[in-house]
DNA sequence: CGCGATTTGTGCACGTCTTCACAAGCGCCT
DNA sequence: AGGCGCTTGTGAAGACGTGCACAAATCGCG
């Protein structure tokens, strides 16, 4: 395990890419890691540290060496790893060499927003169409795109070569604007709309809730007051002490 | 572990509140099975079994009955779950029982679109305040709501008992707002801008970052394409066998 | 009243992820 | 050239999450 090879996207001579399954967990990260690599490309490190590119991306720097090392040896001991070499084998990686094409369907609130949001073209993804099922809302300009009608998908994709599809509609057409993403070949799905979708093996779905993530936090907001309703026995209560649930338990104890 | 208690929200008699500290996974899931229950409550289901919840929530059955036991007994053996009971003891336990203040930072596109966003509304949660850094955007009415500075947020938070605190700043000014959220008490906050947000122990910080779900989705992609461009060898040496990295570990071979 | 059908709750084993701790490797300085 | 400090890459251990499979419990029916 040595010699360091580059055997990713630069020099590879058409033979296997050699892409290494990774874990899910690692995959999340990358993206994390690629945004700080860029911030700290632009501030001029030419290298940096596990540590320091650890602090950048707010993960612990074991765990960062360890989702590199994935990747490869890309590092050099001593000295760390250079930040443009990185950023092109994470993007490699990531499939992100080449502009994916992306149809956003439902042009609604949200789909305005992110029609708008210039975060996508910016780390290489290209809103290559607007659709929604409302004929009212056909033809409305947003951003240079025309919002095109949802049946006119096959025609889309066959002009664009569809690489992912954003679901921002509501709940209810979420599913039959799946299938209709599946039929045409997309096989990538960012779904915002608050329903679960299922789709044929092979599919990918991502989902993003934004009153899911609210809900999460709720729940930690009333933890935390609770906590700090219970001045004495509370702390120590609730860190699973074997009588700690005894307050509730005790009536198992009384039906026995 | 019997006897049929709801020692939750509905007849607890001031006492500690029980609150048993939930595996974190399950926590990101409740949110999924309520919205789930609701559904069914809409429907007319009085009762749901732990497969059919399951399925309209997109787990799988082992997962939720035991996401279900760590908050107590509430289903019955042979017929299923209470669903309106359910549903008052996931609220219960996500601190839903009563509607929390969100104050949002930022109303550019994103900021826009969260503000009319529904979907908080629906389930819990009210905008209760605008703010942004742009004196040329305070006064602008959102939604029924006036768009207020956010040096004003002192003031704001003063009036209105804010619970969570949602960034949809660009990300050079996330920081900056985080910091003033917390100043103010704000001890959760969701963060939409793309950046790591260092804030003192005891205040949580949810990260949703659209690109990079599209960045994690690229990565499927690029593995599904490169699984198909390897029609024989390809198929099975990608799953792990023990010469399967031999393209590119061949090379360290030469180099010793 | 008892029995069978049904469904929950959970012990157990397995896989994944995280974290620690340290050997191996690299560059620099003398 | 040799040694020293620094940093990567990785084995091993522990924590965490998942899924199976089954005992316990409940309802309905004869």
């Amino acid at each position: 395990m040595s010699q360091h090879r580059h055997p990713g996207a630069p020099g590879r001579a058409g033979a296997v890419p050699a892409l290494p399954d990774l874990p899910e967990a690692t995959v999340a990260r990358l993206p994390e890691y690629l945004r700080a690599l860029h911030n700290l490309a632009e501030s001029g490190h030419e290298t940096v540290s596990s540590e320091g590119l650890a602090s950048a991306a707010g993960v612990n720097s074991a765990k960062l060496r360890k989702d590199l090392s994935h990747l490869g040896s890309y590092g050099t001991r001593g000295v760390g790893y250079d930040v443009a070499l990185l950023i092109e084998q994470i993007e490699y990686v990531l499939g992100l060499t080449h502009c994916r094409a992306v149809a956003l369907v439902g042009v609604g609130n949200l789909g305005h927003a992110l029609a708008g949001y210039d975060g996508f073209a910016s780390r290489g993804f290209r809103i290559a169409a607007l659709l929604d099922a409302d004929r009212a809302r056909v033809g409305e300009v947003i951003n240079g795109l025309v919002v095109q009608h949802v049946d006119d998908l096959a025609r889309v994709a066959a002009e664009e070569s569809i690489s992912i599809g954003v679901i921002a509609t509501p709940a209810s057409a979420a599913q039959p604007v799946a299938d209709q993403l599946v039929a045409v070949g997309v096989t990538s799905i960012l779904n915002f709309a608050p329903c679960v979708l299922s789709v044929p093996e092979g599919v990918d779905v991502r989902k993003v809730d934004l009153a899911i993530e609210l809900q999460i936090l709720s729940f930690h907001e009333h933890r935390k007051a609770s906590l700090t309703a219970l001045p004495a026995t509370g702390g120590s209560a609730l860190t699973a002490l074997p009588g700690g649930l005894a307050a509730t338990d005790t009536q198992e104890a009384i039906g026995t």
